[in-house]
DNA sequence: CAAATGACAGATATTGATTTTTGTCATTTT
DNA sequence: AAAATGACAAAAATCAATATCTGTCATTTG
């Protein structure tokens, strides 16, 4: 039972767990070993230091969270309509998991605090999913856009407070909601009409 | 020469000084008697405690930088150029601020952290101060808003990763122009029209 | 011989003893 | 009597000795 081999996948598992249980700052290599009964050593065999050890978990983590919004970017239904479900999901979800669950959350920015490259490409990934419903809307003529990658990293950074972890003790403001969808419209009305330079 | 009476502001002038030089972790209360030449017990007669101290730096910090985008907010000409230019105006200061002399700009970003109540105020103060603008934009027939203090919140949060410090890092990025232009033209088509709910 | 081990050196973290700082207040100064 | 002082207790920071952890690699295991 015990006895399969020892895979990067199982090391991950394994990691997690432990990160979870007791947070980056106390989780040593060495108790991921003990946990699946080998040596710290052998984790070295699939894993080049602690770091990248890291940055897998962290890698796995905004994976898991990209799944249900990248089936938004992917369906073909309205585009309007899909980028509030898309922007809500992403900014409802983020907040969710912060309030829930505190320890766990602060535990994951931690992670991806450290894992800045693999941020950067998990972001790089989620402005594309925007990008492809705008597409999508430039092509239904609800959106207009003569450069729909621009826009979604415009659509991206107007959200920033609603999503950013760098914002999570703003989360429990009572008025968060009111505050989205103010921003929400702002980004509704200036991607429906052409941008008009000052 | 030095015989003047001491108040709180001579107080706060060389709590300033010490906090410039040493910055908030290596600055004592001792420190700033020192400077004064008086015992650090006078101190707290005018201030409760170094805390106390320290928020009274960071307001005067605040309402220093409030000064120009004021001037702006109470200027008559067109508001849209206006807003452009409050908005440019309080992005680009804290960017040339934080790369210029990144650390005086963690100190303030630091005594600011620990008084939280006194950024509030600030940053009620300047979403009234756009508030203003956006009600001239609208007698000028410029904007349309049925909320003018909810579009200024807007507008504020839309822009909060060219303005807020806990962006920082980001602000190095040589795209940061584009990236603000992007977000500033969401910005300016989202007030020109009314919204329209989805 | 591929996979795993564990002893090891250097780096990092923990601990608790010591020093410094904060904030108070009875006393002194002007 | 209003302002300032400085001795003091409690809280917080520092520091150095000690322990733990990371990452390597020569050796062992299956």
């Amino acid at each position: 039972m015990t006895e399969e081999i020892l895979t990067p996948e199982r090391i991950l598992e394994a990691a997690e767990g432990v990160l979870r249980r007791f947070g980056p700052a106390k989780t040593t290599v060495v108790d991921v070993a003990r946990v699946l009964g080998v040596s710290h050593g052998s984790i070295y065999r699939h894993f080049s230091s602690k770091a990248a050890l890291h940055d897998a978990v962290a890698e796995r983590w905004l994976a898991r969270k990209s799944v249900p919004l990248a089936a938004i970017a992917n369906e073909d239904g309205p585009a309007l309509e899909r980028l509030q479900r898309w922007l809500t999901l992403l900014c409802f979800t983020s907040r969710k998991n912060a309030l829930d669950d505190p320890e766990l959350f602060a535990t994951y920015v931690e992670l991806a605090g450290e894992a800045r490259e693999v941020v950067k490409v998990h972001v790089e990934h989620l402005v594309v999913q925007i990008t492809h419903i705008i597409i999508d809307g430039v092509a239904q003529g609800a959106f207009a856009s003569d450069d729909p990658l621009a826009s979604a990293w415009a659509v991206f950074y107007a959200t920033t407070r609603f999503h950013n972890p760098a914002h999570v003790t703003e989360w429990s403001d009572p008025d968060i909601n009111a505050a989205f969808d103010g921003v929400w419209s702002l980004i509704l009305v200036g991607l429906r009409s052409r941008g008009i330079s000052s």
